[in-house]
DNA sequence: TCAATAATCGAACAGACATTAGATTATTTT
DNA sequence: AAAATAATCTAATGTCTGTTCGATTATTGA
């Protein structure tokens, strides 16, 4: 058996979608490479076809979910919508989204230290290993930049509406951090089958911040 | 060599805290017994003398640093403070702890889903291995339970602070979540070289915090 | 249609790791 | 001071896992 025919044959995006669901449940050390190609009816060598190693396929997949949720909340944040409104998007937009790829937003609160225990090649290794291995560095250290970009859109609009007085002067730093925090720990706890939408928990969470930045 | 002198040896607690300095930096999966072994100048095989397994050194690292915040937090929350007083100072408990003891505040929002991930026992084990699984379960089971008590403990004063008028009405189960959210979030992100102490950064969050909840 | 390329597989390997067994030495108890 | 117990070690084992290799088959382009 080799190569499937072109309508079964699966796509990168296939497994960074699968991959994405099984890290989200294990955690980056207990996913196996096999239980990841298992997820799309493969065998673990052949994932090694689409991606370079296990922790280019972890790095791949946290940078598909951060350009996903940037998608959403950069037009938002470079929008003239007043301040409170602003925010107050942006908190929906990544709420939902948090909710509803669980699998993207408990990656990236759990697994981005994986990302940095990735080991060097060793001192034996060819030319090559030492080449893919500084790209991983290389891409690993834009994925973190991209990521110090997302918590700054949120950190600039803050600053923003204190400026302009439509919020009351808070710590910046501070602020966007307990905002974070409380946003991102919906992946953690977020069940679709609970008491509360997407949607409801957003404008709940949104009430709850914006309240404590009336003027 | 075998069994270093009376004043060398190392206590079951000696390693609890090794061993939580150790998964903070590195995760349960990437942590092996050699590592924690080593913090205490041990060899990994000594460790099973204080531990039955590496499940159960997890388990144990837990409970302590949970049971550790209970006791910071039970008494004021049973205290008869007024609920906004009563808030602050838990909050204030709760950040301070988890600036201050950063490795078991991060082992405890990291570590709980490898927990849950403990294999059982293959069925042709012992006797003996199966009772062993059973009581890891049981006692896993009531580490949970500990920590939705925990959990509790805020909601309680947080509906108590409502029903008194002195809160705001709010949706009291994500306002919980939210608030909490925020605190777990500085076990990942906090420095202790950075710009604003614990007790500063505790400050900052409980005002906003309770800021919201003004009626 | 035929060569080139893409996607997959089975098999095998080397390294790492949790755990066990048995020996050895320090402390405590009787 | 002898016996029991506690704490540690070294060595070995078995399993699991990431990764590589070479072969095999589907698709594509000339």
């Amino acid at each position: 058996m080799a190569r499937k025919p072109a309508d079964q044959s699966v796509s990168r995006e296939d497994i960074l979608l699968a991959a994405a669901d099984v890290l989200q449940r294990n955690g980056y050390d207990a996913t196996t490479m096999k239980d990841i190609a298992a997820a799309v009816n493969l065998t673990a060598a052949s994932l090694y076809h689409h991606f370079r190693n296990k922790d280019a396929l972890l790095l791949a997949v946290l940078e598909a979910g951060l350009e996903t949720v940037l998608n959403q909340i950069e037009p938002i944040a470079y929008s003239s919508l007043p301040s409170a409104e602003k925010l107050r998007q942006m908190i929906y937009a990544h709420v939902i989204g948090l909710t509803q790829n669980t699998a993207i937003g408990a990656s990236m609160v759990f697994e981005i230290r994986s990302l940095m225990g990735a080991k060097e090649p060793p001192t034996n290794a060819s030319i090559a290993d030492h080449q893919t291995y500084k790209d991983f560095v290389q891409r690993r250290a834009t994925f973190f930049e991209r990521r110090d970009q997302f918590e700054n859109l949120f950190r600039v609009v803050v600053r923003e509406g204190i400026e302009n007085h439509s919020f009351h002067p808070v710590d910046v730093g501070i602020f966007t951090k307990t905002m974070l925090g409380a946003h991102n720990w919906v992946g953690v706890w977020y069940k679709p089958e609970g008491r509360l939408s997407g949607q409801q928990i957003a404008e709940l969470i949104a009430e709850t911040l914006l309240r404590s930045l009336k003027p």
